[in-house]
DNA sequence: TTGAAAGCGCTAACAA
DNA sequence: TTGTTAGCGCTTTCAA
């Protein structure tokens, strides 16, 4: 693979002139860049990235940790920080946490390795400590739907619980008062926080709380189908469902549909959702949406605003919108 | 960021002791090895992967091109692709090809310029001169799903047509004969090569192909839903459908349920599927299995050989597979 | 078992 | 407008 040494040999320039022709810096002769443009194209000369980085003390790469590549959700996530990275011309270096501590120290340890520039954490099992003793190193970095005290200039934030109250006091406006819930995994804030919108709600609405109302899911779609199962068949006789997730949803929709209760004649739902999954249901099902497609492309404005060492302020937070659709109705 | 300088200056001894004993290379004294270990501790020092990358000619970079990062196909592939570079412990770089060859040189373009030990690429519209002209240069690559004369070394191959054949035998060894198609879209190979598979099976058993009994999807949910709407409009007597993917027949499925189209009872399903998918739907669909994990994987083990320059023969085609479950029945 | 020194491909002062 | 030169942080011969 050609060097610049062998295209500033070929056009009978010095090093560095190429090198400021490649980067457009200066002024040159129409010949001398001429030269260099066909020098450059006879070898089909390809700048190393890797020895501009070492040379420049910037690598022009990105680390975004999510916890997997698949499922709607992360998918998401990786293609607006994409965009978003492309029209800055910067490399995307992407690593799965895994569902533990370890692997998202892991995939941080990568991203210095590879001395990214900065990089945007979807960080689920790091605790605030962790997080706040790192961000004391030099590489900024960004933290996608994660609030840490200390940290809110890099933290790019979600409503949860008001998203979940939403959800649920439609339903209760709609006369529901036997409303389900089908959790997140309780360890974790954001399903908490999702969760506690649900009983705000309810409390807000006097309706009293019953536990066995609530199962706990692990926003996979079978975790859904199995809470929606068990919540139905120990109440029949509830008429309303809200789930922290869509993939939990599209699983309680399967459960619903084989056991032909029908939806939203005998119950309705809400959901929560990040992809508008909920539009391609059948029955389509309301839900409140979680920007997250937009808060990714914010994560990285953000970083690029702290690599750049720039003060451009950027609003961080960002609240939930009710979606309405077919899954529910009034009683 | 503390360099490798740093560490031979704290743990007085030279900078080439450090590095061979970062790689575990050769002997040391224990006193010399537990005094450079205590001076990386002690500055937290990380190798800087850029720099090694510039001294060995080796970025242990692993480029991957996919169309998206959406959708659960291109996930899995990422997954899988992750999972078996991080045995042999190298850095994957994705991006994404968007549908267009522009958009893929684009991305073998940014493999280059990262130089990238090798690449797996799940090209779709890089043609196969262009593919040909490509493996001349010495970055080794490998094609996923994809089959180029000359090319065989490279390529990780399936069967579309003899997958689409079983699926579409399975429907008519039910008793079968109005069979609509929902195809993917046929500017594609693969695309192509499914429905003629549903061609050859059709014409083996004598049944007339109806080309109104075929419509064109672009293997997006939605538009699984529209084929479905016009096929099933225009022949409300079809007895059966065959999908050449999970999505399409995801969307397939709503129509039917919206209209109160019986799943078996009314029309059988078949369909393609990658990711177990039709598992999932209500009720569960019976597929040709398209074993994408496996052949991902396989896909990283063939680029490492060649890589690595080995000589290791490995099974590089895949068979189709039949999974039978409740979407369709005996007539 | 360790050290000295050259070099990977590029950029960026400083000079001319 | 262009050339000279000294690194960037690491590995890798060769020598000791």
């Amino acid at each position: 693979m050609a060097r610049i040494k062998d295209v500033a040999l070929l056009a009978g320039v010095n090093r560095s002139t190429v090198s400021r022709i490649i980067n457009g810096e200066g002024k040159f002769r129409a010949d001398t860049k001429r030269k260099v443009e066909q020098a450059m194209a006879e070898l089909n000369y390809r700048p190393s990235a890797i020895a501009r980085s070492l040379a420049t003390a910037s690598s022009n790469m990105t680390g975004l940790l999510v916890t997997y590549y698949t499922g709607g959700f992360f998918g998401e996530m990786m293609n607006q920080v994409q965009t978003e990275l492309d029209l800055h011309k910067k490399f995307l270096i992407t690593a799965q946490g895994h569902h533990s501590a370890e692997g998202e120290r892991e995939a941080i340890c990568r991203f210095h390795a590879l001395r990214c520039d900065g990089y945007v954490l979807n960080s689920r099992y790091l605790s605030d400590d962790e997080l706040r003793l790192l961000a004391k190193e030099p590489t900024p970095f960004v933290l996608l739907d994660r609030s840490v005290e200390g940290l809110e200039s890099r933290c790019i934030t979600f409503d949860h619980s008001l998203a979940g109250q939403m959800a649920v006091d439609h339903l209760i406006n709609q006369g529901h008062r036997k409303i389900a819930c089908i959790t997140g995994p309780l360890n974790r804030t954001n399903s908490r926080q999702r969760y506690q919108g649900y009983l705000n709600a309810l409390s807000t609405a006097d309706i009293t709380v019953d536990q066995t109302l609530c199962a706990e899911g692990n926003y996979g779609r079978e975790s859904g189908y199995l809470a929606a199962k068990k919540l139905y068949q120990s109440h029949p006789d509830l008429t309303a469902l809200f789930s922290c997730n869509e993939e939990m949803m599209g699983g309680a929709l399967q459960f619903f549909h084989e056991n032909n209760v029908s939806v939203p004649q005998q119950v309705s739902l809400v959901s929560f959702d990040s992809i508008d999954r909920c539009a391609s249901f059948y029955p389509t099902v309301s839900a409140v949406h979680f920007p997250i497609s937009k808060m990714a492309r914010v994560a990285v404005e953000v970083l690029i605003n702290l690599i750049e060492d720039k003060d451009i302020s950027i609003d961080r937070h960002f609240e939930p919108q009710l979606v309405i659709r077919h899954g529910d109705r009034v009683i």
